[in-house]
DNA sequence: TTTACTGTACCGTCTGGACGGTAATGTCAA
DNA sequence: TTGACATTACCGTCCAGACGGTACAGTAAA
């Protein structure tokens, strides 16, 4: 059971981030998720009862693999002050240097409604108090927090214009941020 | 001509953006914006003659409406260094205190289909371009810019969980942060 | 026998937008 | 001054297609 039908559903999931990202995220819709992951319309229904569902699915998926994502970043370097953001800011390096595409999931799901955000703000709160309560300066982590969302939004809007250049000075100040202890 | 038209149009405008906050950017349709402008659909669509029309002019408004606020916070304090990038922090803590709806019209827009943010990407390059050629420190002021951008966002996608007293501590860093001339 | 589907047929609703009016305002020649 | 026409700014109706979701019969593997 757990083999094939975690793959379907991940299947599933993928196509409908990528129909998102090709039709734009109001106009995802069940045939063309089911047909671009090669499962029946019933089959997609079988997985995910309804739309409101499968967006649910988006979203939680999204932030389990960013959850994860941070957490292995973690691990690498235990104990260091500062830890948290620092991970974060690796994080967002590594993906970055993978070309990972944006979640454009979460994006058709907000589009729906923004009330499948919500745990999304549930995940964010969480992550600032870890942030606050892991670091040195408070003002200065948030800073490097907000401006590592900011890059993330842009790209996620597919409205970043950032040269290469730009990218790496913004980063590497931003490290310097996060290893001067204040 | 002038007089009645203009208002008609930013009426719809107006509407179409309480429209999309409302019943989620991407169930923005005609007929309800037609109905919240007090507008039949005829007269709607004699304004905005198809839906990707009326989706461009939002955009057009929002970027319009964004730079000539931030004109006129420059033009307070004409000459200083950093003026461009400091207006920008001025401009977003306005903003903050009048409590305005996030543009959501761009939103609508986005989630039909990204191309419609062509206009704001090339903003957002210019607007770069000026932010470096007027910033002491390009990297600083990228960083106040993208520290922005992020809070911006959150608010845009309904997930910012900032505290009023995070929010005061980051933008008054912010604001260090501009003034520290390095 | 249960799980995990496939495939087809179908339904009700919503939506963009085409279309054909129409009333008010303005223009201009006789 | 007035009648003829043009333009502007809409209104209200209609329709074809897309979409979410249901129903159901069948199938193949474990």
């Amino acid at each position: 059971m757990a083999a094939e039908k975690v793959t379907s559903r991940q299947r599933i999931l993928a196509a409908a981030a990528q129909v998102a990202r090709d039709v734009g995220p109001a106009h995802l819709s069940l045939d063309a998720v089911a047909q671009r992951a090669a499962v029946s319309k019933g089959g997609l229904l079988y997985h995910f009862p309804s739309k409101a569902k499968l967006l649910e699915a988006l979203v939680e998926q999204h932030l389990s693999e960013f959850d994860a994502a941070l957490n292995r970043k973690e691990e690498q370097q235990q104990g260091c002050p500062n830890s948290l953001i620092s991970s974060y800011l690796k994080m967002f390096v590594t993906e970055l240097e993978q070309s990972q595409p944006p979640a454009s999931g979460v994006l058709a799901a907000m589009a729906e409604s923004p009330e499948f955000l919500a745990p999304v703000r549930r995940f964010n709160r969480k992550l600032l108090d870890r942030l606050e309560a892991n670091s040195s300066n408070e003002a200065k982590a948030l800073i490097v927090y907000l401006a590592l969302e900011g890059m993330r939004s842009l790209r996620l809007f597919e409205v970043d214009v950032l040269t290469p250049e730009e990218r790496e000075s913004v980063l590497s100040s931003l490290a310097a941020m996060v290893e001067a202890t204040a």
